[in-house]
DNA sequence: TCAGGAATGTACATTAGTGTCAATTAAATG
DNA sequence: CATTTAATTGACACTAATGTACATTCCTGA
């Protein structure tokens, strides 16, 4: 039975999730022009040639990452806004749990990447393939409950504008605060109040007690 | 009388603003690790070294690009944000003026400061005053008509993640585009549906014509 | 017209990164 | 236990950047 290849399972100290794991933090920390290799053979106590073990180049590392971020972010954004509701504002409650778990979208990654695409024209062509996919799927979801194109487009713009911004500010207040200003950001951006039950669902979903 | 000190207009072929528009546009275009003495000299056909007579170090010359920036977005929405106005919805197309005309607000500076900010600590304070700065006004232009704290909190708060997500996004649709959006725009974030006056009003401070 | 300061350039020393190669070490496997 | 394979390493060659020292050029005003 093959051993699993992840991390140092293996007797020997490297691998490739190991340098792209440091890589990944390096990016979210301090921008892709942190992400180097000595600096990073230097977090891993490794000596700096035997990256060209696991990748070609620097070059691959940084696709790997690329990948990493369109599987992660985009996938689950989308599965959370075609899921099941009953209202528009249960649906936008579903899209909330986006911006509350960063197991389902990385908003940090996600500033990384988009800074990323200041200096590459390759990034800035994958972040704009995904923002459009993005907003698409959003506006389907008002349309599915009655909006008219126009309308739910620009409820979807509003939407994902205010969370990309969000993300931009990188401020992070802790969840109470945000927890508190959901239900206005729900009938600002749907136009209908939530009901009690809908927000206690939500409530629930994500371990927080009124 | 003194000659004027700005560009190259004695005799002279390099001069501080020379060398600070260049690190500018290299800064907008690609970031500030772009933002090199080398490629700068290049680009200007210098030499590297000149460089060194009008500014310290490269230090000095990125604290420079800051105080541009600071003075000139936050400086520019805060009077926007301030303007007189007679209904809320009034106030909101001022506001307005910031994201449409470039000399009032320069998005892409923006953008490059922001993701700047990623890899340094102090800009990331930097930014995080004036983001405080820009959302407590905003916040205030909402109380003036009649919004109560946490609502106008709320409000301000949706606006501008808005236009710091639209920011982020950097896509440039063409005016049009953009126009026939601004009324959806207005009541959504200010619960008003603006007067055709006030538009009208707007459009023609930006010479559109519906 | 020429002295002196403003601006430029050349040469040098240094640092941080890149990638290649050949030698070596350590685990896994027969 | 010997062999193979996976991983590690140090030495080398190279590039792009930084900043300093010093000589040179060019404009300006006395």
């Amino acid at each position: 039975m093959p051993m699993e290849q992840t991390s140092n399972e293996s007797g020997w100290r490297g691998s490739p999730d190991l340098w792209l794991e440091a890589a990944y933090e390096s990016l979210l920390v301090s921008g892709v022009d942190a992400v180097k290799i000595m600096p990073l053979a230097k977090k891993l106590n490794l000596s700096r040639t035997s990256f060209y073990w696991f990748f070609r180049d620097r070059e691959e590392l940084l696709d790997t990452l690329v990948s990493r971020w369109r599987e992660k972010n985009t996938g689950n954004l989308i599965k959370r806004a075609d899921a099941y509701a009953e209202t528009i504002a249960e649906a936008m409650l579903n899209v909330f749990d986006c911006w509350l778990d960063t197991e389902i979208f990385d908003a940090k990654f996600e500033f990384a990447v988009r800074s990323w695409a200041l200096q590459s024209p390759e990034i800035l062509a994958e972040v704009r393939q995904a923002d459009q996919q993005r907003l698409d799927t959003l506006a389907r979801m008002f349309v599915r409950f009655g909006e008219d194109e126009s309308r739910a487009d620009v409820r979807a713009r509003t939407i994902y504008l205010v969370q990309i911004g969000y993300i931009s500010m990188q401020t992070s207040e802790d969840i109470p605060v945000r927890m508190k200003r959901i239900p206005e950001y729900v009938e600002i951006f749907t136009g209908q109040t939530p009901e009690k039950r809908e927000l206690d669902r939500f409530y629930s979903r994500h371990g927080y007690a009124e």
